[in-house]
Formats: structure tokens, C-alpha cells, sequence
RNA sequence: GGAGAGUUGGCCGAGUUGGCUGAAGGCGCUCGCCUGCUAAGCGAGUAUAUGGGCAAAACCUGUAUCGAGGGUUCGAAUCCCUCACUCUCCGCCA
């Protein structure tokens, strides 16, 4: 969520930002409400004041024995009034937060402009797409030959994108989850953190899944729950409405979760597979900094997630999102691409954003600085990394001309020695 | 699921015949004084949000906030209703 103090003394930043991510939305209806608002707020208040007075003094004059009953008739009449108009702007407050709710953070001057993913720039590529010298399988082809995919059954089970790792793939998914919580706490210094797997309504307003993308999550009937579609919602959550010591700033968190997404509009894309999933592990990696640190730290843990891809050997590249492919809660991502031979391109595999204050102040995330006032802190999150497009890529990237899979150097002892499966 | 108790400031904890209580007292913290050092002692300060003064900081000022929401009242931390959460006992359960 933006200032509401900003937007209204910088509609034209604002808007400008709005345009530059491709959206059409405009301030004016704002603008108007707030105007109303702050008139009515002026008023009210100024009424509750005399009221306040007039009460006090009743109260004295009660007290030496007097009475005041005309005092007592118009403040009768006065607490009316206030009542008309307080809910009047009850109603302006509830719009006006819908709106600032709905929109976008601003983009950091650092991201560059552009319409859609093809205009993501390329910041680094690390590693060589491997030059098979056969026709490499897809990786469902692979998983279903290695029995260790399942997503016939998955579907019978449960329903399409649903899966059933078996045998040596159910163990691969486990190592990889080990793996990669070991080398953050151990190596990079995050504090492992197992969360709840559902969260209420307010965790989800806290880092900005709702009110907008209410149709991408999977609500749990019957109550205010929802699955969580990223560990990120229940880890930032942490310290909503909290304020933190500065001494313990950055606060940094890895977290195992699974993940659960609707993927409404994602129908006919990548239907096979584990690209997109309606469950899947991820491991998360989660900031909290002060303001001035928080696109350092973003570098950082950027820096953090790729050393996962490193260290499994799989050939990726980072991209910048453009204004106009940036998710609505960041104000600056790089996007991490694994290279897939099925696709004969590089494919998402974890997304590392700084949220600036924009979560911060939906959540009500704050420090204490300096000067000892409370202050709202910097959130970043980013994947590290999702567990099954990294099953996805070590199969197809590692497969041998005979179906067998090859495990990486680093895996193993996370599969007892297991250097090949096949 | 049944019965009971509770939810006040960074923390502890007063306040339940409604009326200068944004909130006593204590602890903690900050600054100052004192002091060979430390400790103790003395003094002052110490919430957040949102409006206005003002374009902004400092500052001044209004309003709101005693789990959340609603009600009664001239006036609610105090009375009434609903909900959430915490604790204890019973039941059930991994």
C-alpha cells in the first residue's frame, strides 16, 4: 500500500507509475474522496471536541449538585449529528482504502520500462546449456519412465496439476528441500522458520494477495483461511503489527513451505508437468531492513538464490522485470531462469523482489531508529528455490541416453550417497 | 465439543457504585545531576494513527485508540450484546 499522505500531495508520480506498469486506473475518483473526506473529518471533529467539553462540564456542574438539563438536550442533539456524519465517513475511509488497497507499488526509478516479459532485460547468464548428443526428454517423459512421477494417479486422486512423487523422485524432493535450508542457515546466515500452511484474511491483505487476486487462492470453507501460495505470506506476516528493535534489523528467514495456487487464467499453459502445479514446495527466503539497506539486501538475496542453482550445476540467467511484467506488490525483481531443455528456453524458477514499504505499511511492519521513533521497515522476499522446477531441471538437464538421471555432486549426501537414478 | 477465567502502554500491574485516566504505581529505556569505577540516589522525559496550523521538518493543536466490532449515555477502560484470541478443567485426538 502507498502513503496515503504521498498520493495525495504526488497524484502525478502516482499516475505516471500507473502508466508505466500498463494499467488504466486513474486518481481522479480519489482524489475527490479524499478531498471529501478530510472536509468532513475537519468538521466532525471539531463537533466531537465541543462535545467533549460540554460533557466535562456537565460532569463538574453534576458534581457541586447543579443540574444542566438543556446542556444535556443539545449535546443529545450534537452526538446525532456527529453519528450522520461519522458514518458517512466511514463509508469514504472504506473506499478510499479499497483503492489505495488496489493499487500497484511504484516501480523504483532503477527498473527499466517496458510492456511485457520479452522486454525483461538479461542482467547475467551463468553456466552452458548442455549440448546433448541425443534427443533429451522432457522431464514428465523421464519422471514416468523412471517411476518416480505420477501424474496419472495424481490426477485420479486429486485433479489435474496434482502429482505423486514416488520411490527416489519422493526422496530427490526431499534432499533438494534439506539442501537448500542447510546452505541458507548454514551458509548465508537465515533463520529457519516452519509456518502454518494456511493464514487468516489480514496476513493476506498484509503482504498483498487480497483483496486484488482473491480468484488465485484456494479459500478454506467455511472460514476466513486461506492456503498460503508462497511461504512469503505467513513469514512476513510474522511481525505484522509489531514493532522491532533497530538492533535486529535485517531480520532474515528461510522458510520450507508448500505452496497452493488456483492458477485461474493459467489454463493451457504448461499443462505437463511440474511447471504449474496447484501444490508445490518451496523454500523461501524472506527480509526485513531498514529502508536505506533494502535494494543492497536485494542484491543479496538475489546473490543467495543463486548460489542454490550453482551449486546443482544448472545453467540459469537473471533477468529484470520491466514496469510492465513487475508483480503489483514490488517495487523492483529479478527473476531467476533455469535453463529447460523441454522448452528449449529458460523458465522461471525463483522470483527475488524488494517490497520497499509496501507491504510494510499494509502489515504494520516497524523499527524503531535512531531518533527513536517507529518507522516502517524495508520487506523482501524471494525464492530459494522452488522445489520442483529444480526436480524439472536436474532431470532434464541430467538425464543420460539411457533415461538414467545423474545427481548432482552437491545432492547426494541429501540422498545417501545416490549418484544416479535409473 | 462441554464448563469456567482472562485480554489495559516496551513489560508488569492499578483502575468494574461511568465524569480532567492516554490512562496511577513499578520495571525498563533516554537525557541531565551527583559520583575514584560500578552500583545506588536525585530530577526530567518516554505510545500509535490520523486531521489542522503549513509546502516540508521541528513544534503547537484537534480527534481516535484500554483484544475487535456494535449498543446504552451529555459522557464508557468501566454498563449491555456479538465475535476473536489466551489460560484452566473435562472429553476427543496425531
Amino acid at each position: 500500500m502507498l502513503d496515503i499522505k504521498f498520493v495525495r500531495n504526488n497524484p502525478q508520480v502516482v499516475q505516471d507509475a500507473l502508466v508505466k506498469r500498463g494499467s488504466a486506473v486513474t486518481l481522479e475518483e480519489f482524489l475527490k474522496l479524499d478531498e471529501q473526506r478530510r472536509e468532513k473529518l475537519f468538521i466532525v471533529e471539531q463537533m466531537k471536541n465541543k462535545r467533549n467539553l460540554v460533557s466535562e462540564e456537565i460532569g463538574r456542574l453534576k458534581k457541586s449538585g447543579k443540574d444542566a438539563p438543556e446542556m444535556v438536550l443539545e449535546m443529545r442533539e450534537l452526538s446525532q449529528q456527529i453519528k450522520e456524519i461519522d458514518e458517512v465517513n466511514k463509508v469514504l475511509e472504506e473506499k478510499l482504502q479499497r483503492i489505495l488497497l488496489d493499487l500497484p507499488n511504484i516501480p523504483h526509478d532503477s527498473v527499466p520500462v517496458g510492456e511485457c516479459a520479452a522486454d525483461n532485460p538479461v542482467v547475467r547468464t551463468w553456466g552452458e546449456p548442455r549440448d546433448f548428443k541425443f534427443a533429451p526428454k522432457p522431464h514428465w517423459d523421464l519422471g514416468e519412465a523412471l517411476d518416480i512421477l505420477d501424474f496419472e494417479r495424481g490426477g485420479k486422486v486429486t485433479g489435474a496439476r496434482f502429482t505423486f512423487y514416488k520411490g527416489p523422485g519422493a526422496r530427490l524432493e526431499r534432499a533438494l528441500i534439506n539442501f537448500m535450508l542447510d546452505l541458507h542457515t548454514t551458509q548465508h546466515n537465515y533463520v529457519e522458520i516452519f509456518p502454518p500452511f494456511m493464514v487468516n484474511r489480514d496476513s493476506m491483505i498484509g503482504t498483498g494477495q487480497l483483496p486484488k487476486f482473491a480468484d488465485d487462492m484456494f479459500k478454506i470453507e467455511g472460514l476466513d483461511y486461506y492456503l498460503i501460495p508462497t511461504a512469503e505470506v505467513p513469514v512476513t506476516n510474522l511481525y505484522r503489527n509489531e514493532i522491532l528493535e533497530g538492533e535486529r534489523l535485517p531480520i532474515l528467514h528461510c522458510a520450507y513451505s508448500a505452496c497452493f495456487r488456483a492458477e485461474a487464467g493459467a489454463a493451457g499453459r504448461d499443462t505437463r508437468g511440474l511447471i504449474r502445479m496447484h501444490q508445490f514446495n518451496k523454500v523461501e527466503l524472506v527480509k526485513f531492513c531498514r529502508p536505506e539497506d533494502s535494494f543492497e539486501e536485494l542484491e543479496k538475496l538475489t546473490r543467495n538464490a543463486e548460489r542454490v542453482l550453482q551449486s546443482l550445476e544448472l545453467p540459469y540467467r537473471v533477468v529484470a522485470l520491466c514496469t510492465g511484467d513487475l508483480g503489483f506488490s514490488a517495487a523492483k525483481t529479478y527473476d531467476l531462469e533455469v535453463w529447460l531443455p523441454s522448452y528449449q528456453d529458460y523458465k522461471e524458477i525463483s522470483s527475488c523482489s524488494n517490497f520497499v514499504d509496501f507491504q510494510a505499511r499494509r502489515a504494520g511492519i516497524r523499527f524503531r531508529n535512531a531518533r527513536g521513533k517507529a518507522q516502517l521497515v524495508h520487506t523482501l522476499n524471494g525464492s530459494g528455490l522452488a522445489i520442483g522446477r529444480t526436480v524439472a531441471a536436474i532431470l532434464e538437464n541430467f538425464q543420460e541416453p539411457d533415461g538414467s538421471v545423474t545427481i548432482p555432486e552437491a545432492l547426494r549426501p541429501y540422498l545417501g550417497g545416490l549418484a544416479r537414478i535409473g
